[in-house]
DNA sequence: GCAATCACG
DNA sequence: GACGTACGTGATTGCC
C-alpha cells in the first residue's frame, strides 16, 4: 500500500476532483450564442497559423469540453441564434437595433465554432425567426413535461426566467450553478416574476425600452408590492411617489410591449425533436483532427490523456510527434501541424502583452480558466525567495500567448510605484497596485481545478506565500525533466528550451546586465522585463506540453506525482521556516580561529625562512617540496605539487611538523571563512535564522542539494569542526530533533542485492561491519579488534561505492593487490553481490541507465566507452545510484508523509533540514518526546522491504547536543 | 572561469 | 590488458 497514499487533485484530466458544482444528470441546453461572445471577449487575442482569429473557438471548445467531462448529461445541445430577424421585430422593429455588427474578428469563428460542436458529436440546434433563448425555453418544456432535470448552461439573465423546479442555470467559466437564489439575488424576485421586472427596468443593451426612470430595484419593489406587472399597471395610481405613478401611467403600453420581448417563446416549433438529442459516444479521431487543425495543443495533449486514461488508445498510436518517448528529445514541437500563436510569434519580441489595467488583467485570469492550465512565473529582486520583493507575474495560457503583469517596478532613480506609502513624487512606471493583482489572481491560482505549471515552483510558491497564496495544484517542469532524464543534462529552462524547443530564450542577464552595472529586476523597463518575463511563462508552457505526456509512457508518473511533485511545497515550508543561529557562538569561534590561525602562520613562516601565502596550494608546494626538499610530486597539468591532505598526512605522521602545522592551518581556516564567518552573514535579517535553498534537480542519483547556504556539509567529524553545530539552535521553548537512517544504503545493498547473510543480520541487528569482518577476516566475533572491523567497514563502503581494489587500497594505507583478495573475499562471503553488480553493469549497458527501487531512473554517461577509466568510472556510478538513489527515494517518502503525519498527531514541531539520511526538526519541549517516535515510525516505514530500516533519534538544544 | 581543496552523506 | 581510480554534492580561495 506504501505506494499509494499520496494522491494529488491533479493526475490526468480525468483524474480532476469533483466540480464544485455538480448538478444532477439530465438535459443540458447550452446557450450557444451566449458564450460566442463571452469567450471572444475572455480570450486574449489568438490567431491560427493562418492568420484566421480562433480565441472564441478555443474558449468555446474548452467550455464544451469541460462541461462533457465534468458532467454525465444524459443529452446535450448547443443552441445558436438565427441570423435573421425574429417574430420580435414584427412588433417592435427597434428590438436590438443598437446591437453593433460582430467585430471582424469574431465573424470567421461562427462557422468554426458550429464546427467544434459537430467534432464532439453534439447536436447543434438553430431555427430560422427564433432566438437561442426560445428554443432553450421551449426545450426546457418539454423536458420538464417528461419529468426530466433540465440544465440551461448560461449566464444570461434573459434566461433567468426559466428557473424554475427541475429547471437550473450553470455558468460554465465560473462553475456556479443559478437557481432560486442566485436569480433572486440578481432581479429581487422569483424567477416566475422576472420578466415583470425586466419589463418595467427595461434593457439598454437589447433595446427593451422599459418604463423610464425605473431600474430594476425598484421594479422588484414594486413587483413585490403589487403581484404582477398587470395589477400594478392597473393599480399605478395609487403609487405615492409623484414622478413614478405619472411614469407608470404613461409608459404603461410601453410596459407591455416590453413585457411581450422580454418573456421567451416556449412554444416554437423545435427543428430537432428532443428524443434526438441524446449523448453520442465521442469520435476521437474527428476531435483530435478539428483541434490539429485549429492547432489547439494543450488541448489536444489534454483530449489524448484522456483517452489514453480510458485505455482507447494504444500507448503513442495518436500521440503528437513530440509526446513519443522515441522521438521526444528529437522533435518536441511538431512542425506539420499548425499551431496557435497570438498575434505574436515565437521569436516575434515584444509582443507579449504588458498587462496594466484591471480589464486586461481580467482578460487574462478568464482565459486561464478556459484554458484550465497555466503557466506561471514570477519575477523578484533577489534570488531569496524568503527575503526577496514580488516585482512581476507572467502567465501563459497557450503557445504564444503570454503577458507579464509588473507590480514592483520602480523608477529608473529607484522611486517605489505609486501606491506604496511613500509620497516622494514618484516616476515608476504604470501599473496595479499589488495588493489588487494578488486579490484578483488569489481564486485562479488557488483553485483546485486550475493546473499551475511553472519551471522551479518551489520558488514562485515562496514568493506567493508571502502574499498569502497557496499555489496549487501545480506541475513543475524541472521536476518533470529531472524525472525523465536525470543524468543526461541540466534541468535549467534555457537548457530545456534549447534541447526541446530549439529555442534559446532571452537570458537573465540580457534583461538585467552583468557586473557592475547590473541592476535589480525592479529598475528593468517594462517593454524589456514583458520580453524576458512572458516569454519565460510561454516556454515553460511549452515544455510542459513536451514533457508532461512523456510520464505516462515511460513509467514515470508514480515516482513524478508521489515522491517529487508533493515534495515542492514541503520543502518551500522547510526553507520558509529556516534554523535559528546564534551569531554571538559564531563570533566567538570567528575569534577564536583568526588567533590560532596568525600563531599558526608565524610558525609556519619562521619554519620556512620567509612569509608566504600558507592559503596558496601553488607556494605552499614550492616551500614544502621544491624549497624544504620533502617528498612529494608533481601533479596534474598545471605542473604544480599536490598539496592535499592525502598528501600530507603521511609526510605530517613521519614527524614533519610544519605539515602537521599546515594541516591544522588549512582546517582552520576553511571552517572561518566557510562556517564561522560567513553564516553570520546569511542569517536572514528579518528571521534571525538561516534559510537555505534546496535544489530539487541537480544531483544524478535524486538525492537533494543544498546551497546558499550549503547546511548539508556542516562540520562534524572533527572536535573542532563539531563546534560549529553549537551555533544551530532551537528557539526559546523549543528544541532540536535530529533522526537520522542507521546505515541505509549497506542495508538497500543487502536488500537489492539479496545477499541473505547480510539481510540476516540486519534483521538480527547485529554490529554489521564487525559481522562482516568475522566473514571477511575469519575472526570470530568476541575476538574483533578495533583495526579490523575499520578494514570491514572500509570495504562496506567500498561496495557502496562501486568497489576498486586501487581505491580501497589507498582508503586503508594497503596496496591494491592486497586491497582485492580482501575484496575477492568478500565476494566468495556474499556470493550475491558480484551477480547484482553484474546484472546492474549489464542492465545499464543495455539501457544507459539504472533505477532504484522506486523506478528512479539515473542515466549514466560513459557506459559504452572503449576507454576503460572512463567505463570503469561510469560503471561506478552504476553500482552507487540505484542504492544512493533508493535511499533518496525513501527519505524524501518520509518527507512527504511527515508534515501530515505530525498534523495528525497533534504536534506543532517543524520539519527544517534534510542532510541526505537525516532531518532535523524544531519542536516545542513538551512534544521532543511524541515527535520523535512518530517521525521515527514514518521514517522506518516509508519502504518495506526484506530488511528492517531503523531511524536513531536525538534531541538537544543545539544541532550538537541532538546528535 | 577554472583548479585545488575540503566540508558533508 | 588497457586506464586512472572509490559514489554524490557546494563553498572558498588563488590565479590566469
Amino acid at each position: 500500500m506504501s505506494d499509494t497514499t499520496q494522491t494529488d487533485p491533479v493526475q490526468t484530466v480525468s483524474d480532476q476532483p469533483e466540480p464544485a458544482a455538480k448538478t444532477v444528470d439530465g438535459l443540458y441546453l447550452v446557450d450557444g450564442s451566449g458564450f460566442i461572445f463571452r469567450a471572444f471577449h475572455a480570450i486574449p487575442p489568438l490567431t491560427r497559423s493562418d492568420g484566421t482569429p480562433v480565441n472564441a473557438v478555443m474558449g468555446f471548445t474548452n467550455m464544451l469540453m469541460k462541461l462533457l467531462a465534468d458532467h454525465h448529461a444524459e443529452a446535450v445541445a448547443v443552441i445558436f441564434d438565427s441570423k435573421r430577424l425574429n417574430f420580435r421585430n414584427e412588433f417592435y422593429a427597434d428590438y436590438k437595433a443598437h446591437r453593433p455588427e460582430p467585430p471582424e474578428e469574431l465573424k470567421p469563428q461562427f462557422g468554426i465554432i458550429r464546427e467544434a460542436v459537430e467534432a464532439f458529436c453534439v447536436p447543434s440546434i438553430e431555427l430560422e425567426g427564433y432566438e437561442a433563448d426560445d428554443l432553450i425555453a421551449t426545450y426546457a418544456r418539454l423536458a420538464r413535461e417528461q419529468g426530466r432535470q433540465v440544465t440551461i448552461v448560461s449566464s444570461d439573465k434573459d434566461l433567468m426566467q426559466l428557473v424554475t423546479d427541475g429547471v437550473a442555470m450553470l455558468d460554465p467559466m465560473k462553475n456556479k450553478v443559478i437557481g432560486f437564489e442566485e436569480v433572486f439575488e440578481k432581479f429581487g424576485v422569483t424567477p416566475d416574476k422576472v420578466v415583470d421586472v425586466q419589463a418595467l427596468a427595461g434593457d439598454p443593451v437589447d433595446n427593451v425600452p422599459g418604463v423610464p426612470g425605473i431600474g430594476i430595484k425598484t421594479a422588484a419593489q414594486l413587483i413585490g408590492e403589487y403581484g404582477d406587472l398587470e395589477t400594478l399597471l392597473e393599480r399605478a395610481g395609487e403609487i405615492k411617489q409623484p414622478k413614478r405613478r405619472q411614469a407608470l401611467i404613461d409608459n404603461a403600453e410601453l410596459a407591455r410591449v416590453s413585457k411581450r420581448l422580454v418573456q421567451l417563446d416556449d412554444q416554437a416549433p423545435v427543428p430537432t425533436p428532443l428524443d434526438d438529442l441524446k449523448v453520442r459516444e465521442p469520435d476521437h479521431e474527428k476531435l483530435l483532427n478539428f483541434l490539429r487543425q485549429q492547432g489547439f495543443r494543450s488541448i489536444i495533449t489534454r483530449v489524448e490523456n484522456e483517452i489514453r486514461a480510458d485505455g482507447r488508445l494504444v500507448d503513442g498510436a495518436a500521440a503528437p510527434s513530440g509526446s513519443t518517448p522515441t522521438s521526444a528529445s528529437a522533435t518536441a514541437l511538431p512542425t506539420s501541424a499548425p499551431e496557435v500563436r497570438a498575434s505574436a510569434r515565437f521569436d516575434g519580441k515584444g509582443t507579449y502583452e504588458l498587462v496594466q489595467t484591471v480589464e486586461a488583467l481580467d482578460r487574462w485570469i478568464a482565459a486561464a480558466h478556459a484554458a484550465g492550465t497555466v503557466a506561471v512565473d514570477t519575477e523578484t529582486d533577489s534570488l531569496h525567495a524568503c527575503s526577496c520583493k514580488m516585482v512581476g507575474i507572467s502567465l501563459a495560457v497557450e503557445q504564444g500567448a503570454a503577458c507579464y503583469i509588473p507590480v514592483g517596478h520602480v523608477g529608473p532613480d529607484g522611486v517605489p510605484a505609486e501606491g506604496s506609502l511613500d509620497l516622494a513624487p514618484s516616476d515608476a512606471p504604470p501599473q496595479l497596485p499589488v495588493e489588487e493583482v494578488v486579490a484578483r489572481l488569489k481564486p485562479l491560482l488557488e483553485d483546485p481545478a486550475i493546473l499551475k505549471v511553472g519551471h522551479n515552483l518551489k520558488f514562485d510558491i515562496q514568493v506567493f506565500g508571502g502574499h498569502g497564496i497557496r499555489l496549487a495544484p501545480i506541475d513543475d517542469t524541472m521536476l518533470i525533466s529531472y524525472v525523465l532524464e536525470t543524468g543526461l543534462h541540466g534541468h535549467g529552462m534555457d537548457e530545456l528550451s534549447k534541447l526541446h524547443c530549439d529555442y534559446t530564450p532571452i537570458t537573465y542577464d540580457q534583461v538585467t546586465g552583468t557586473g557592475k552595472s547590473r541592476v535589480t529586476f525592479d529598475r528593468v523597463a517594462l517593454d524589456k522585463a514583458t520580453e524576458y518575463a512572458a516569454e519565460d511563462a510561454d516556454v515553460t508552457l511549452r515544455l510542459y506540453q513536451a514533457l508532461k505526456p512523456r510520464l505516462v509512457p515511460e513509467r514515470l508518473t508514480t515516482l513524478y506525482e508521489t515522491i517529487e511533485r508533493p515534495l515542492v511545497p514541503i520543502i518551500a515550508d522547510m526553507e520558509a521556516e529556516g534554523i535559528l543561529v546564534d551569531c554571538d557562538v559564531l563570533k566567538e569561534l570567528s575569534k577564536d580561529l583568526a588567533s590560532r590561525l596568525a600563531e599558526l602562520e608565524i610558525e609556519i613562516h619562521r619554519v620556512a625562512g620567509h612569509t608566504f601565502n600558507v592559503g596558496s596550494p601553488k607556494q605552499l608546494g614550492d616551500v614544502l617540496f621544491g624549497e624544504m626538499g620533502l617528498q612529494g610530486g608533481k601533479k596534474g597539468k598545471t605542473g604544480a605539487y599536490s598539496t592535499d591532505s592525502a598528501t600530507l598526512e603521511p609526510l605530517a605522521e613521519q614527524g614533519h611538523d610544519i605539515v602537521q602545522k599546515v594541516l591544522d592551518w588549512r582546517q582552520f581556516s576553511k571552517l572561518k571563512s566557510t562556517y564561522t564567518d560567513s553564516l553570520q552573514q546569511q542569517i536572514d535579517a528579518k528571521t534571525g535564522r538561516v534559510h537555505t535553498s534546496f535544489s530539487l534537480a541537480i544531483t544524478t542519483t535524486g538525492r537533494l542539494s543544498s546551497n546558499d547556504p550549503n547546511l548539508q556539509n556542516i562540520p562534524i567529524r572533527t572536535e573542532e569542526g563539531r563546534k560549529i553545530r553549537r551555533a544551530f539552535i532551537a528557539k526559546p521553548g523549543h528544541t532540536l530533533l535530529s533522526v537520522d537512517y542507521s546505515q541505509i544504503e549497506l542495508r538497500l545493498v543487502a536488500e537489492m542485492a539479496g545477499i541473505e547473510a547480510l539481510k540476516h543480520a540486519f534483521r538480527e541487528g547485529i554490529d554489521i561491519h564487525a559481522m562482516t569482518a568475522s566473514q571477511v577476516f575469519g575472526v570470530p566475533l568476541d575476538q574483533m579488534t578495533g583495526d579490523i572491523r575499520r578494514k570491514a567497514k572500509a570495504i562496506n563502503f567500498g561496495i557502496i561505492y562501486g568497489i576498486s581494489g586501487f581505491g580501497l587500497g589507498r582508503q586503508l594505507g594497503i596496496s591494491a593487490g592486497e586491497a582485492n583478495s580482501f575484496i575477492k573475499t568478500y565476494l566468495e562471503r556474499f556470493s550475491e553481490l558480484a551477480a547484482f553488480m553484474d546484472k546492474t553493469k549489464e542492465f545499464c549497458r543495455k539501457n544507459g541507465y539504472v533505477t532504484t527501487l522506486f523506478g528512479r531512473r539515473c542515466h549514466i554517461q560513459g557506459i559504452a566507452e572503449r576507454n576503460p577509466a572512463r567505463r570503469q568510472f561510469a560503471e561506478r556510478q552504476a553500482i552507487n545510484a540505484p542504492i544512493q538513489g533508493t535511499a533518496a527515494d525513501i527519505i524524501k517518502r518520509a518527507m512527504v508523509r511527515i508534515p501530515s503525519a505530525l498534523e495528525a498527531a497533534g504536534l506543532t514541531g517543524r520539519m527544517l533540514l534534510q542532510v541526505h539520511d537525516e532531518l532535523i526538526f524544531e519542536v516545542p519541549e513538551a512534544e521532543a518526546a511524541e515527535t520523535s517516535e512518530v517521525v521515527r515510525r514514518v521514517m522506518e516505514g516509508a519502504a518495506s522491504l526484506g530488511v528492517p530500516l531503523v531511524a536513531e533519534a536525538g534531541t538537544g538544544h543545539s544541532w550538537a547536543d541532538a546528535h
